[in-house]
DNA sequence: CGCTTCAACTTGTTATGACAAGTGAGTTTA
DNA sequence: TAAACTCACTTGTCATAACAAGTTGAAGCG
């Protein structure tokens, strides 16, 4: 046979999750379960269920076995330009909550500096928040806030650093520029966002302008690229 | 030592690589060599190449060996609605060609018709793109259009079934809906866009609606995550 | 009843061994 | 000279084996 064992196998299992027979959060067979159905090694067995992880179809807990990855997205509208995690995405069938992690006062680091057009030892406001969906995390957001413009409201800042809040005291935002990537999990990373090595996740890194086009707010989203998905509506005319 | 060899290994090459020890394109030790190197079996020195692969750092082939992944990333701007692959993105240092691989004539499948808002046996034009850059294969962009609103000028289409194209012909883009997700490389997509299996892919996928709000054109473009990013800047009020 | 312990399960890590298959350079052959 | 072949090297596939480590429920103990 031209294709490798661990392939149709995996196709195998592949299609009986698209057609129903594995569902969101159910349980895949066991390595040995699979060694006995397929009569192959463990090794074999352990590379099909390795390419169903890797295509995101599939996470693996030690201890507890593999699951169906729950594979319903969340939209999140770029139209609109919100900060990510302000998004009301209640109706999505999703339970959401937000944790702040940290809330500190740093000098700008050099990336973070060349994006706010400040210098690099200008103090700013670090937040880093947690996006829990389910239960389970989903997306970690890390913001610069130039120091200066939030001193007055710092308090209301480290429950949230959100568009409103800047807007409510005086600083509005008229303006966003934003970029949409695909990276990996790395070994760090993982420790945070509680998903496995080498899984994909989208990055949506923002800079936030106010009215007289001075950046304001920078920052970027991580999330799991298996919960999310981003919408946007365009007019034509250049 | 708490941390696994293979992922040690594969820490101690991703930190050469992001130190310019290999840069874009370089060879990477064989599996033989890390073998000897770190004094450690196949399997060791083979999973620790397989995390670089599945970061999407590294690519594999077989009979060669395993190459840094070229790092750079395109952007393309999704401020103006331009259909992905009709953008110049020539001054961005890769050069790009495009491949028509197929024009065809056929019923709408289901998914199709319902964003086209037409009956399912609504004949359309479908068009299959390949995305070149620097030679490799880069994306593929599928597209449908209601066969009847180009069928005065089929042959043109088959050379470029773009926005400008359409608007010369009396059919102008008004407005773009669209979203981006991402999703993994299955075994028979890895055949058209040459990546290996499980590696990340952009997914942008649009519709086009003419003047009266008539759904004209939908497609997707299935673009490699490590060679694209999206770009958008967006006015503030709602 | 509640707690602890343990055994049976799971996936994770790692070693050794073998053959298949693609690549490329050098050598042989026509 | 040019084509064909061989060989060394590469990654891909697959088997057997063992131990580590996390999970869970059942059995036993206080």
């Amino acid at each position: 046979m031209a294709t490798p064992l661990h392939i149709s196998i995996s196709k195998k299992l592949r299609h009986q999750i698209e057609s129903g027979v594995y569902t969101s959060g159910d349980r895949l067979p066991s390595e040995h379960q699979l060694m006995e159905t397929y009569n192959v090694s463990r090794i074999t067995a352990r590379q099909a269920m390795a390419n169903l992880v890797s295509q995101g179809l599939a996470i693996a807990y030690r201890g507890k076995g593999v699951f169906v990855t729950p594979q319903k997205k969340v939209t999140y509208s770029l139209s609109s330009p919100l900060v990510f995690l302000e998004q009301d995405m209640a109706r999505q069938g999703v339970a959401f909550s937000f944790e702040s992690l940290t809330f500190e006062s740093i000098c700008a680091p050099a990336e973070v500096a060349v994006a706010l057009e400040i210098s690099a030892d200008t103090p700013v406001y670090l937040q880093r928040k947690l996006l829990r969906m389910d239960g389970a995390a989903g997306a970690v957001d890390v913001s610069y806030l130039i120091a200066e413009l939030g001193q007055r409201f710092a308090p209301q800042l480290e429950r949230q650093m959100t568009f409103p809040t800047l807007a409510q005291n005086g600083v509005p935002i008229e303006h966003v520029d934003a970029m949409v990537e695909c990276t990996h999990a790395d070994y760090d990373l993982s420790d945070h966002l509680e998903v496995p090595l080498g899984h994909a996740l989208m990055v949506y890194r923002y800079t936030a302008y106010s009215c007289d086009r001075q950046p304001v707010l920078h920052g970027a989203t991580i999330s799991r690229a298996d919960r999310f998905c981003y919408s946007l509506s365009m007019r034509a005319g250049e």
